[in-house]
RNA sequence: GGGGUCGUAGUUCAGUUUUGGUUAGAACGCAGGCCUGUCACGCCUGAGGUCGCGAGUUCGAGUCUCGUCGGCCCCGCCA
């Protein structure tokens, strides 16, 4: 397959039917098996495995390979033979043959690695962090390192073909103070200015769309310095795309087609499109989530009305009342877990409800009027051995935190590792303005140049929380892949949006006077949007861990184990860029 | 910024609470030996420990207390 000086075929794509073919292999020891008169060496490369034998009689062969150990690298020069069918190797794609060594020749040699090279081992991350490039001689490691590359020519293949253009901007740019912390970038020739590392190239694509190029896509690394989660790392790739001419079904349209594609490239899942639905009130309502994850029900009720004036002081001062019904019983110390969850999320606590012997259960049922039991009973299909989790309060908070709790729910009972099912939904109408308590003052939900909704654009000035944005995410099992919008193209409408939200005339200019600038010389209608290259595949390929599709990824603090970056450095760099360190207190 | 959890042979863990007490165990790996069909090969023998680091309590600390470093998970944060 990919014959090379030291090599005439991979380990991985020998067969019954090279019967008799002299070859060379090379590859890596994975294992040696020493029967005494016969030998066994089991040779790994990137495309498999393939069992090397030496046989009796060959006395200077295992004198060669007496102090080869595992992870050698090695030459074996030999003759294909099929296996007697008893001794066929089903597990590996090379198992109906083995190599019959005729010379072997030790290219170089390795110590004792830090852990075994094996799948089913479990190694603290730290270590496979330190020695990355042991952990992706590792299958599990390898194949999402394969399917990443995959992911990006089935892309690039795709997008090339619908005409877009992919065209590369700055990682050094400027700072914007919206946002997200940036990583600054000091220079010699710049003392006492900074770059800022991009954290997206946002303000970039949209002036490409002023500059014509109507289709353009970019896989672009983006750079953030806030804190780490399993799915976010400090430096993270988006497939970046804007259109221009476009509303939101055009951007769908799109979407839709990349992401079925992917999956039928990369692990032949065929996706349903179009994608579902859902507006950002109904997904929280419904599922306690801007991001839910529709592989299993729990949806839940509002019960405001059927509980407001039962007696019971919490559910009659509260705004909202929710509940929804886990379809398991429920133990004492599982409904405690339960309530530290809504605790997190900032409520005082949970009620929870249990049916059992054909009868409601638990502290607050004494409360309930036998019409308001049954009518419980009923909207949230309670039946024997149900537990059912009500919280009271703010809309919002009372919703995120019975949503914690659903996905808890499901984790524990309804989704199945081995049994992946995909789930993509638009989620899609967010407000345009959220409403900050602690600086009284509203703020943009996504970015200041979103588009509002047609029909709510006269609401903007006089009731700016009902203005909607034209801004979307795609969501897959409970997990965001990926937001966008439709840009506020006009001068005018970001103008309004801007009055709204505080921002002077002046202060916009300071912070993105080059894209003000730009849009005044014809800007044309544009949207676009981002999938998360990272969490995508994670997703695909069912890992719940960001750092298992990075080559090379960063630890929690955003540290690089391996190459133990950042480093201090030279007092004389400081100087040279005019910085000093200011001494951390206690050191 | 906050909360949780983990840190003991090369690796994965037990031992830590009930009880602070002589030589800190196991499996895998490693080293030496034996073995003609293994593919998680098998059998025999052996080496291997700063119990993350630092202070403290104590006659005595892997074990108790305080601090600190690091990994992982979560809240805040991530337009």
């Amino acid at each position: 397959m990919y014959e090379t000086k030291l090599r005439t075929h991979t380990c991985g794509e020998l067969n019954g039917k090279n019967d008799g073919l002299n070859v060379i292999l090379a590859g890596w020891v994975k294992k040696k098996r020493d029967h005494g008169e016969i030998v066994f060496i089991d040779l790994r490369d990137r495309y498999g495995v393939t069992q090397v034998i030496i046989e009796e009689g060959r006395g200077d062969l295992k004198e060669q390979v007496k102090n080869v150990r595992g992870e050698f690298v090695v030459r074996v020069f030999g003759i294909v033979r099929k296996r007697p069918s008893n001794m066929v190797n089903k597990d590996i794609k090379t198992g109906e043959i083995e190599v019959v060594a005729n010379k072997i020749e030790i290219l170089n040699e390795s110590e004792v690695p830090p852990f075994e090279i094996k799948d089913e081992l479990s190694v603290q991350e730290e270590l496979r962090l330190k020695y990355r490039y042991l952990d992706l001689r590792r299958d599990t490691l390898k194949e999402t390192i394969i399917a990443r590359h995959k992911t990006i020519q089935s892309m690039r293949t795709f997008l090339s073909e619908k005409g877009f253009l992919e065209i590369e901007t700055p990682v050094l740019t400027r700072n914007t103070p919206e946002g997200a912390r940036d990583y600054l970038v000091p220079s010699r020739n710049h003392i006492g200015k900074f770059y800022s590392m991009a954290q997206s190239p946002q303000l970039y694509k949209q002036l490409l769309m002023v500059a014509g190029f109507d289709r353009y896509y970019q896989f672009a690394r983006c750079f953030r310095d806030e804190d780490m989660r399993s799915d976010r790392q400090p430096e993270f790739t988006q497939i970046d795309i804007e259109m221009s001419f476009v509303d939101e079904e055009d951007v769908f349209k799109i979407t839709e087609g990349l992401m079925k594609k992917v999956f039928h490239d990369v692990i032949s899942y065929d996706l349903e499109t179009p994608f579902l639905r859902l507006t950002y009130k109904e997904a929280m309502e419904k599922y306690g989530s801007d991001k839910p994850d529709l592989r299993f029900g729990c949806q839940i009720n509002d019960i405001t009305d059927m509980v407001k004036n039962c007696g019971f002081g919490v559910f009659e001062n509260s705004d909202f009342t929710f509940a929804y019904n886990t379809k398991q019983l429920l133990s004492r110390k599982q409904i405690d877990e339960y309530n530290d969850i809504a605790k997190k999320y900032g409520l005082p606590g949970l009620f929870y409800l249990k049916y059992t012997d054909e009868e409601l259960k638990g502290s607050i049922v004494k409360y309930l009027s036998e019409d308001v039991k049954h009518k419980l009973i009923e909207k949230l299909d309670i039946k024997n051995g149900d537990t059912l989790f009500l919280a009271s309060g703010k809309w919002k908070r009372t919703l995120e935190a019975l949503g914690a709790c659903r996905r808890k729910t499901g984790n524990d009972f309804y989704i199945k590792d081995n049994e992946i099912k995909y789930k993509f939904l638009w989620v899609t109408e967010f407000p345009l303005f959220e409403w900050n308590e602690d600086e009284e003052k509203w703020e943009p939900c996504h970015h200041i140049f979103t588009m509002p909704r047609d029909e709510d654009i006269e609401y903007i000035e006089s009731d700016p929380g009902r203005v909607h944005g034209k801004l979307y995410d795609l969501v897959c099992n409970g997990v965001e892949i990926s937001s966008g919008s439709i840009r506020a193209f006009k001068k005018e409408i970001q103008e309004r949006i801007m009055n709204v939200i505080g921002l002077s005339n002046e202060e916009a200019e300071k912070r993105f006077g080059f894209l003000i600038e730009g849009f005044k010389y014809g800007a044309p209608p544009h949207g676009g949007i981002a999938p998360g290259l990272d969490r995508l595949i994670m997703i695909m390929l069912n890992r719940d861990n960001i750092r298992d599709v990075i080559a090379f990824p960063k630890s929690l603090k955003a540290s690089g184990i391996m190459e133990d970056s950042p480093s201090e450095v030279d007092e004389k760099r400081l100087t040279e860029l005019g910085l000093k360190l200011i001494k951390k207190k206690g050191s």
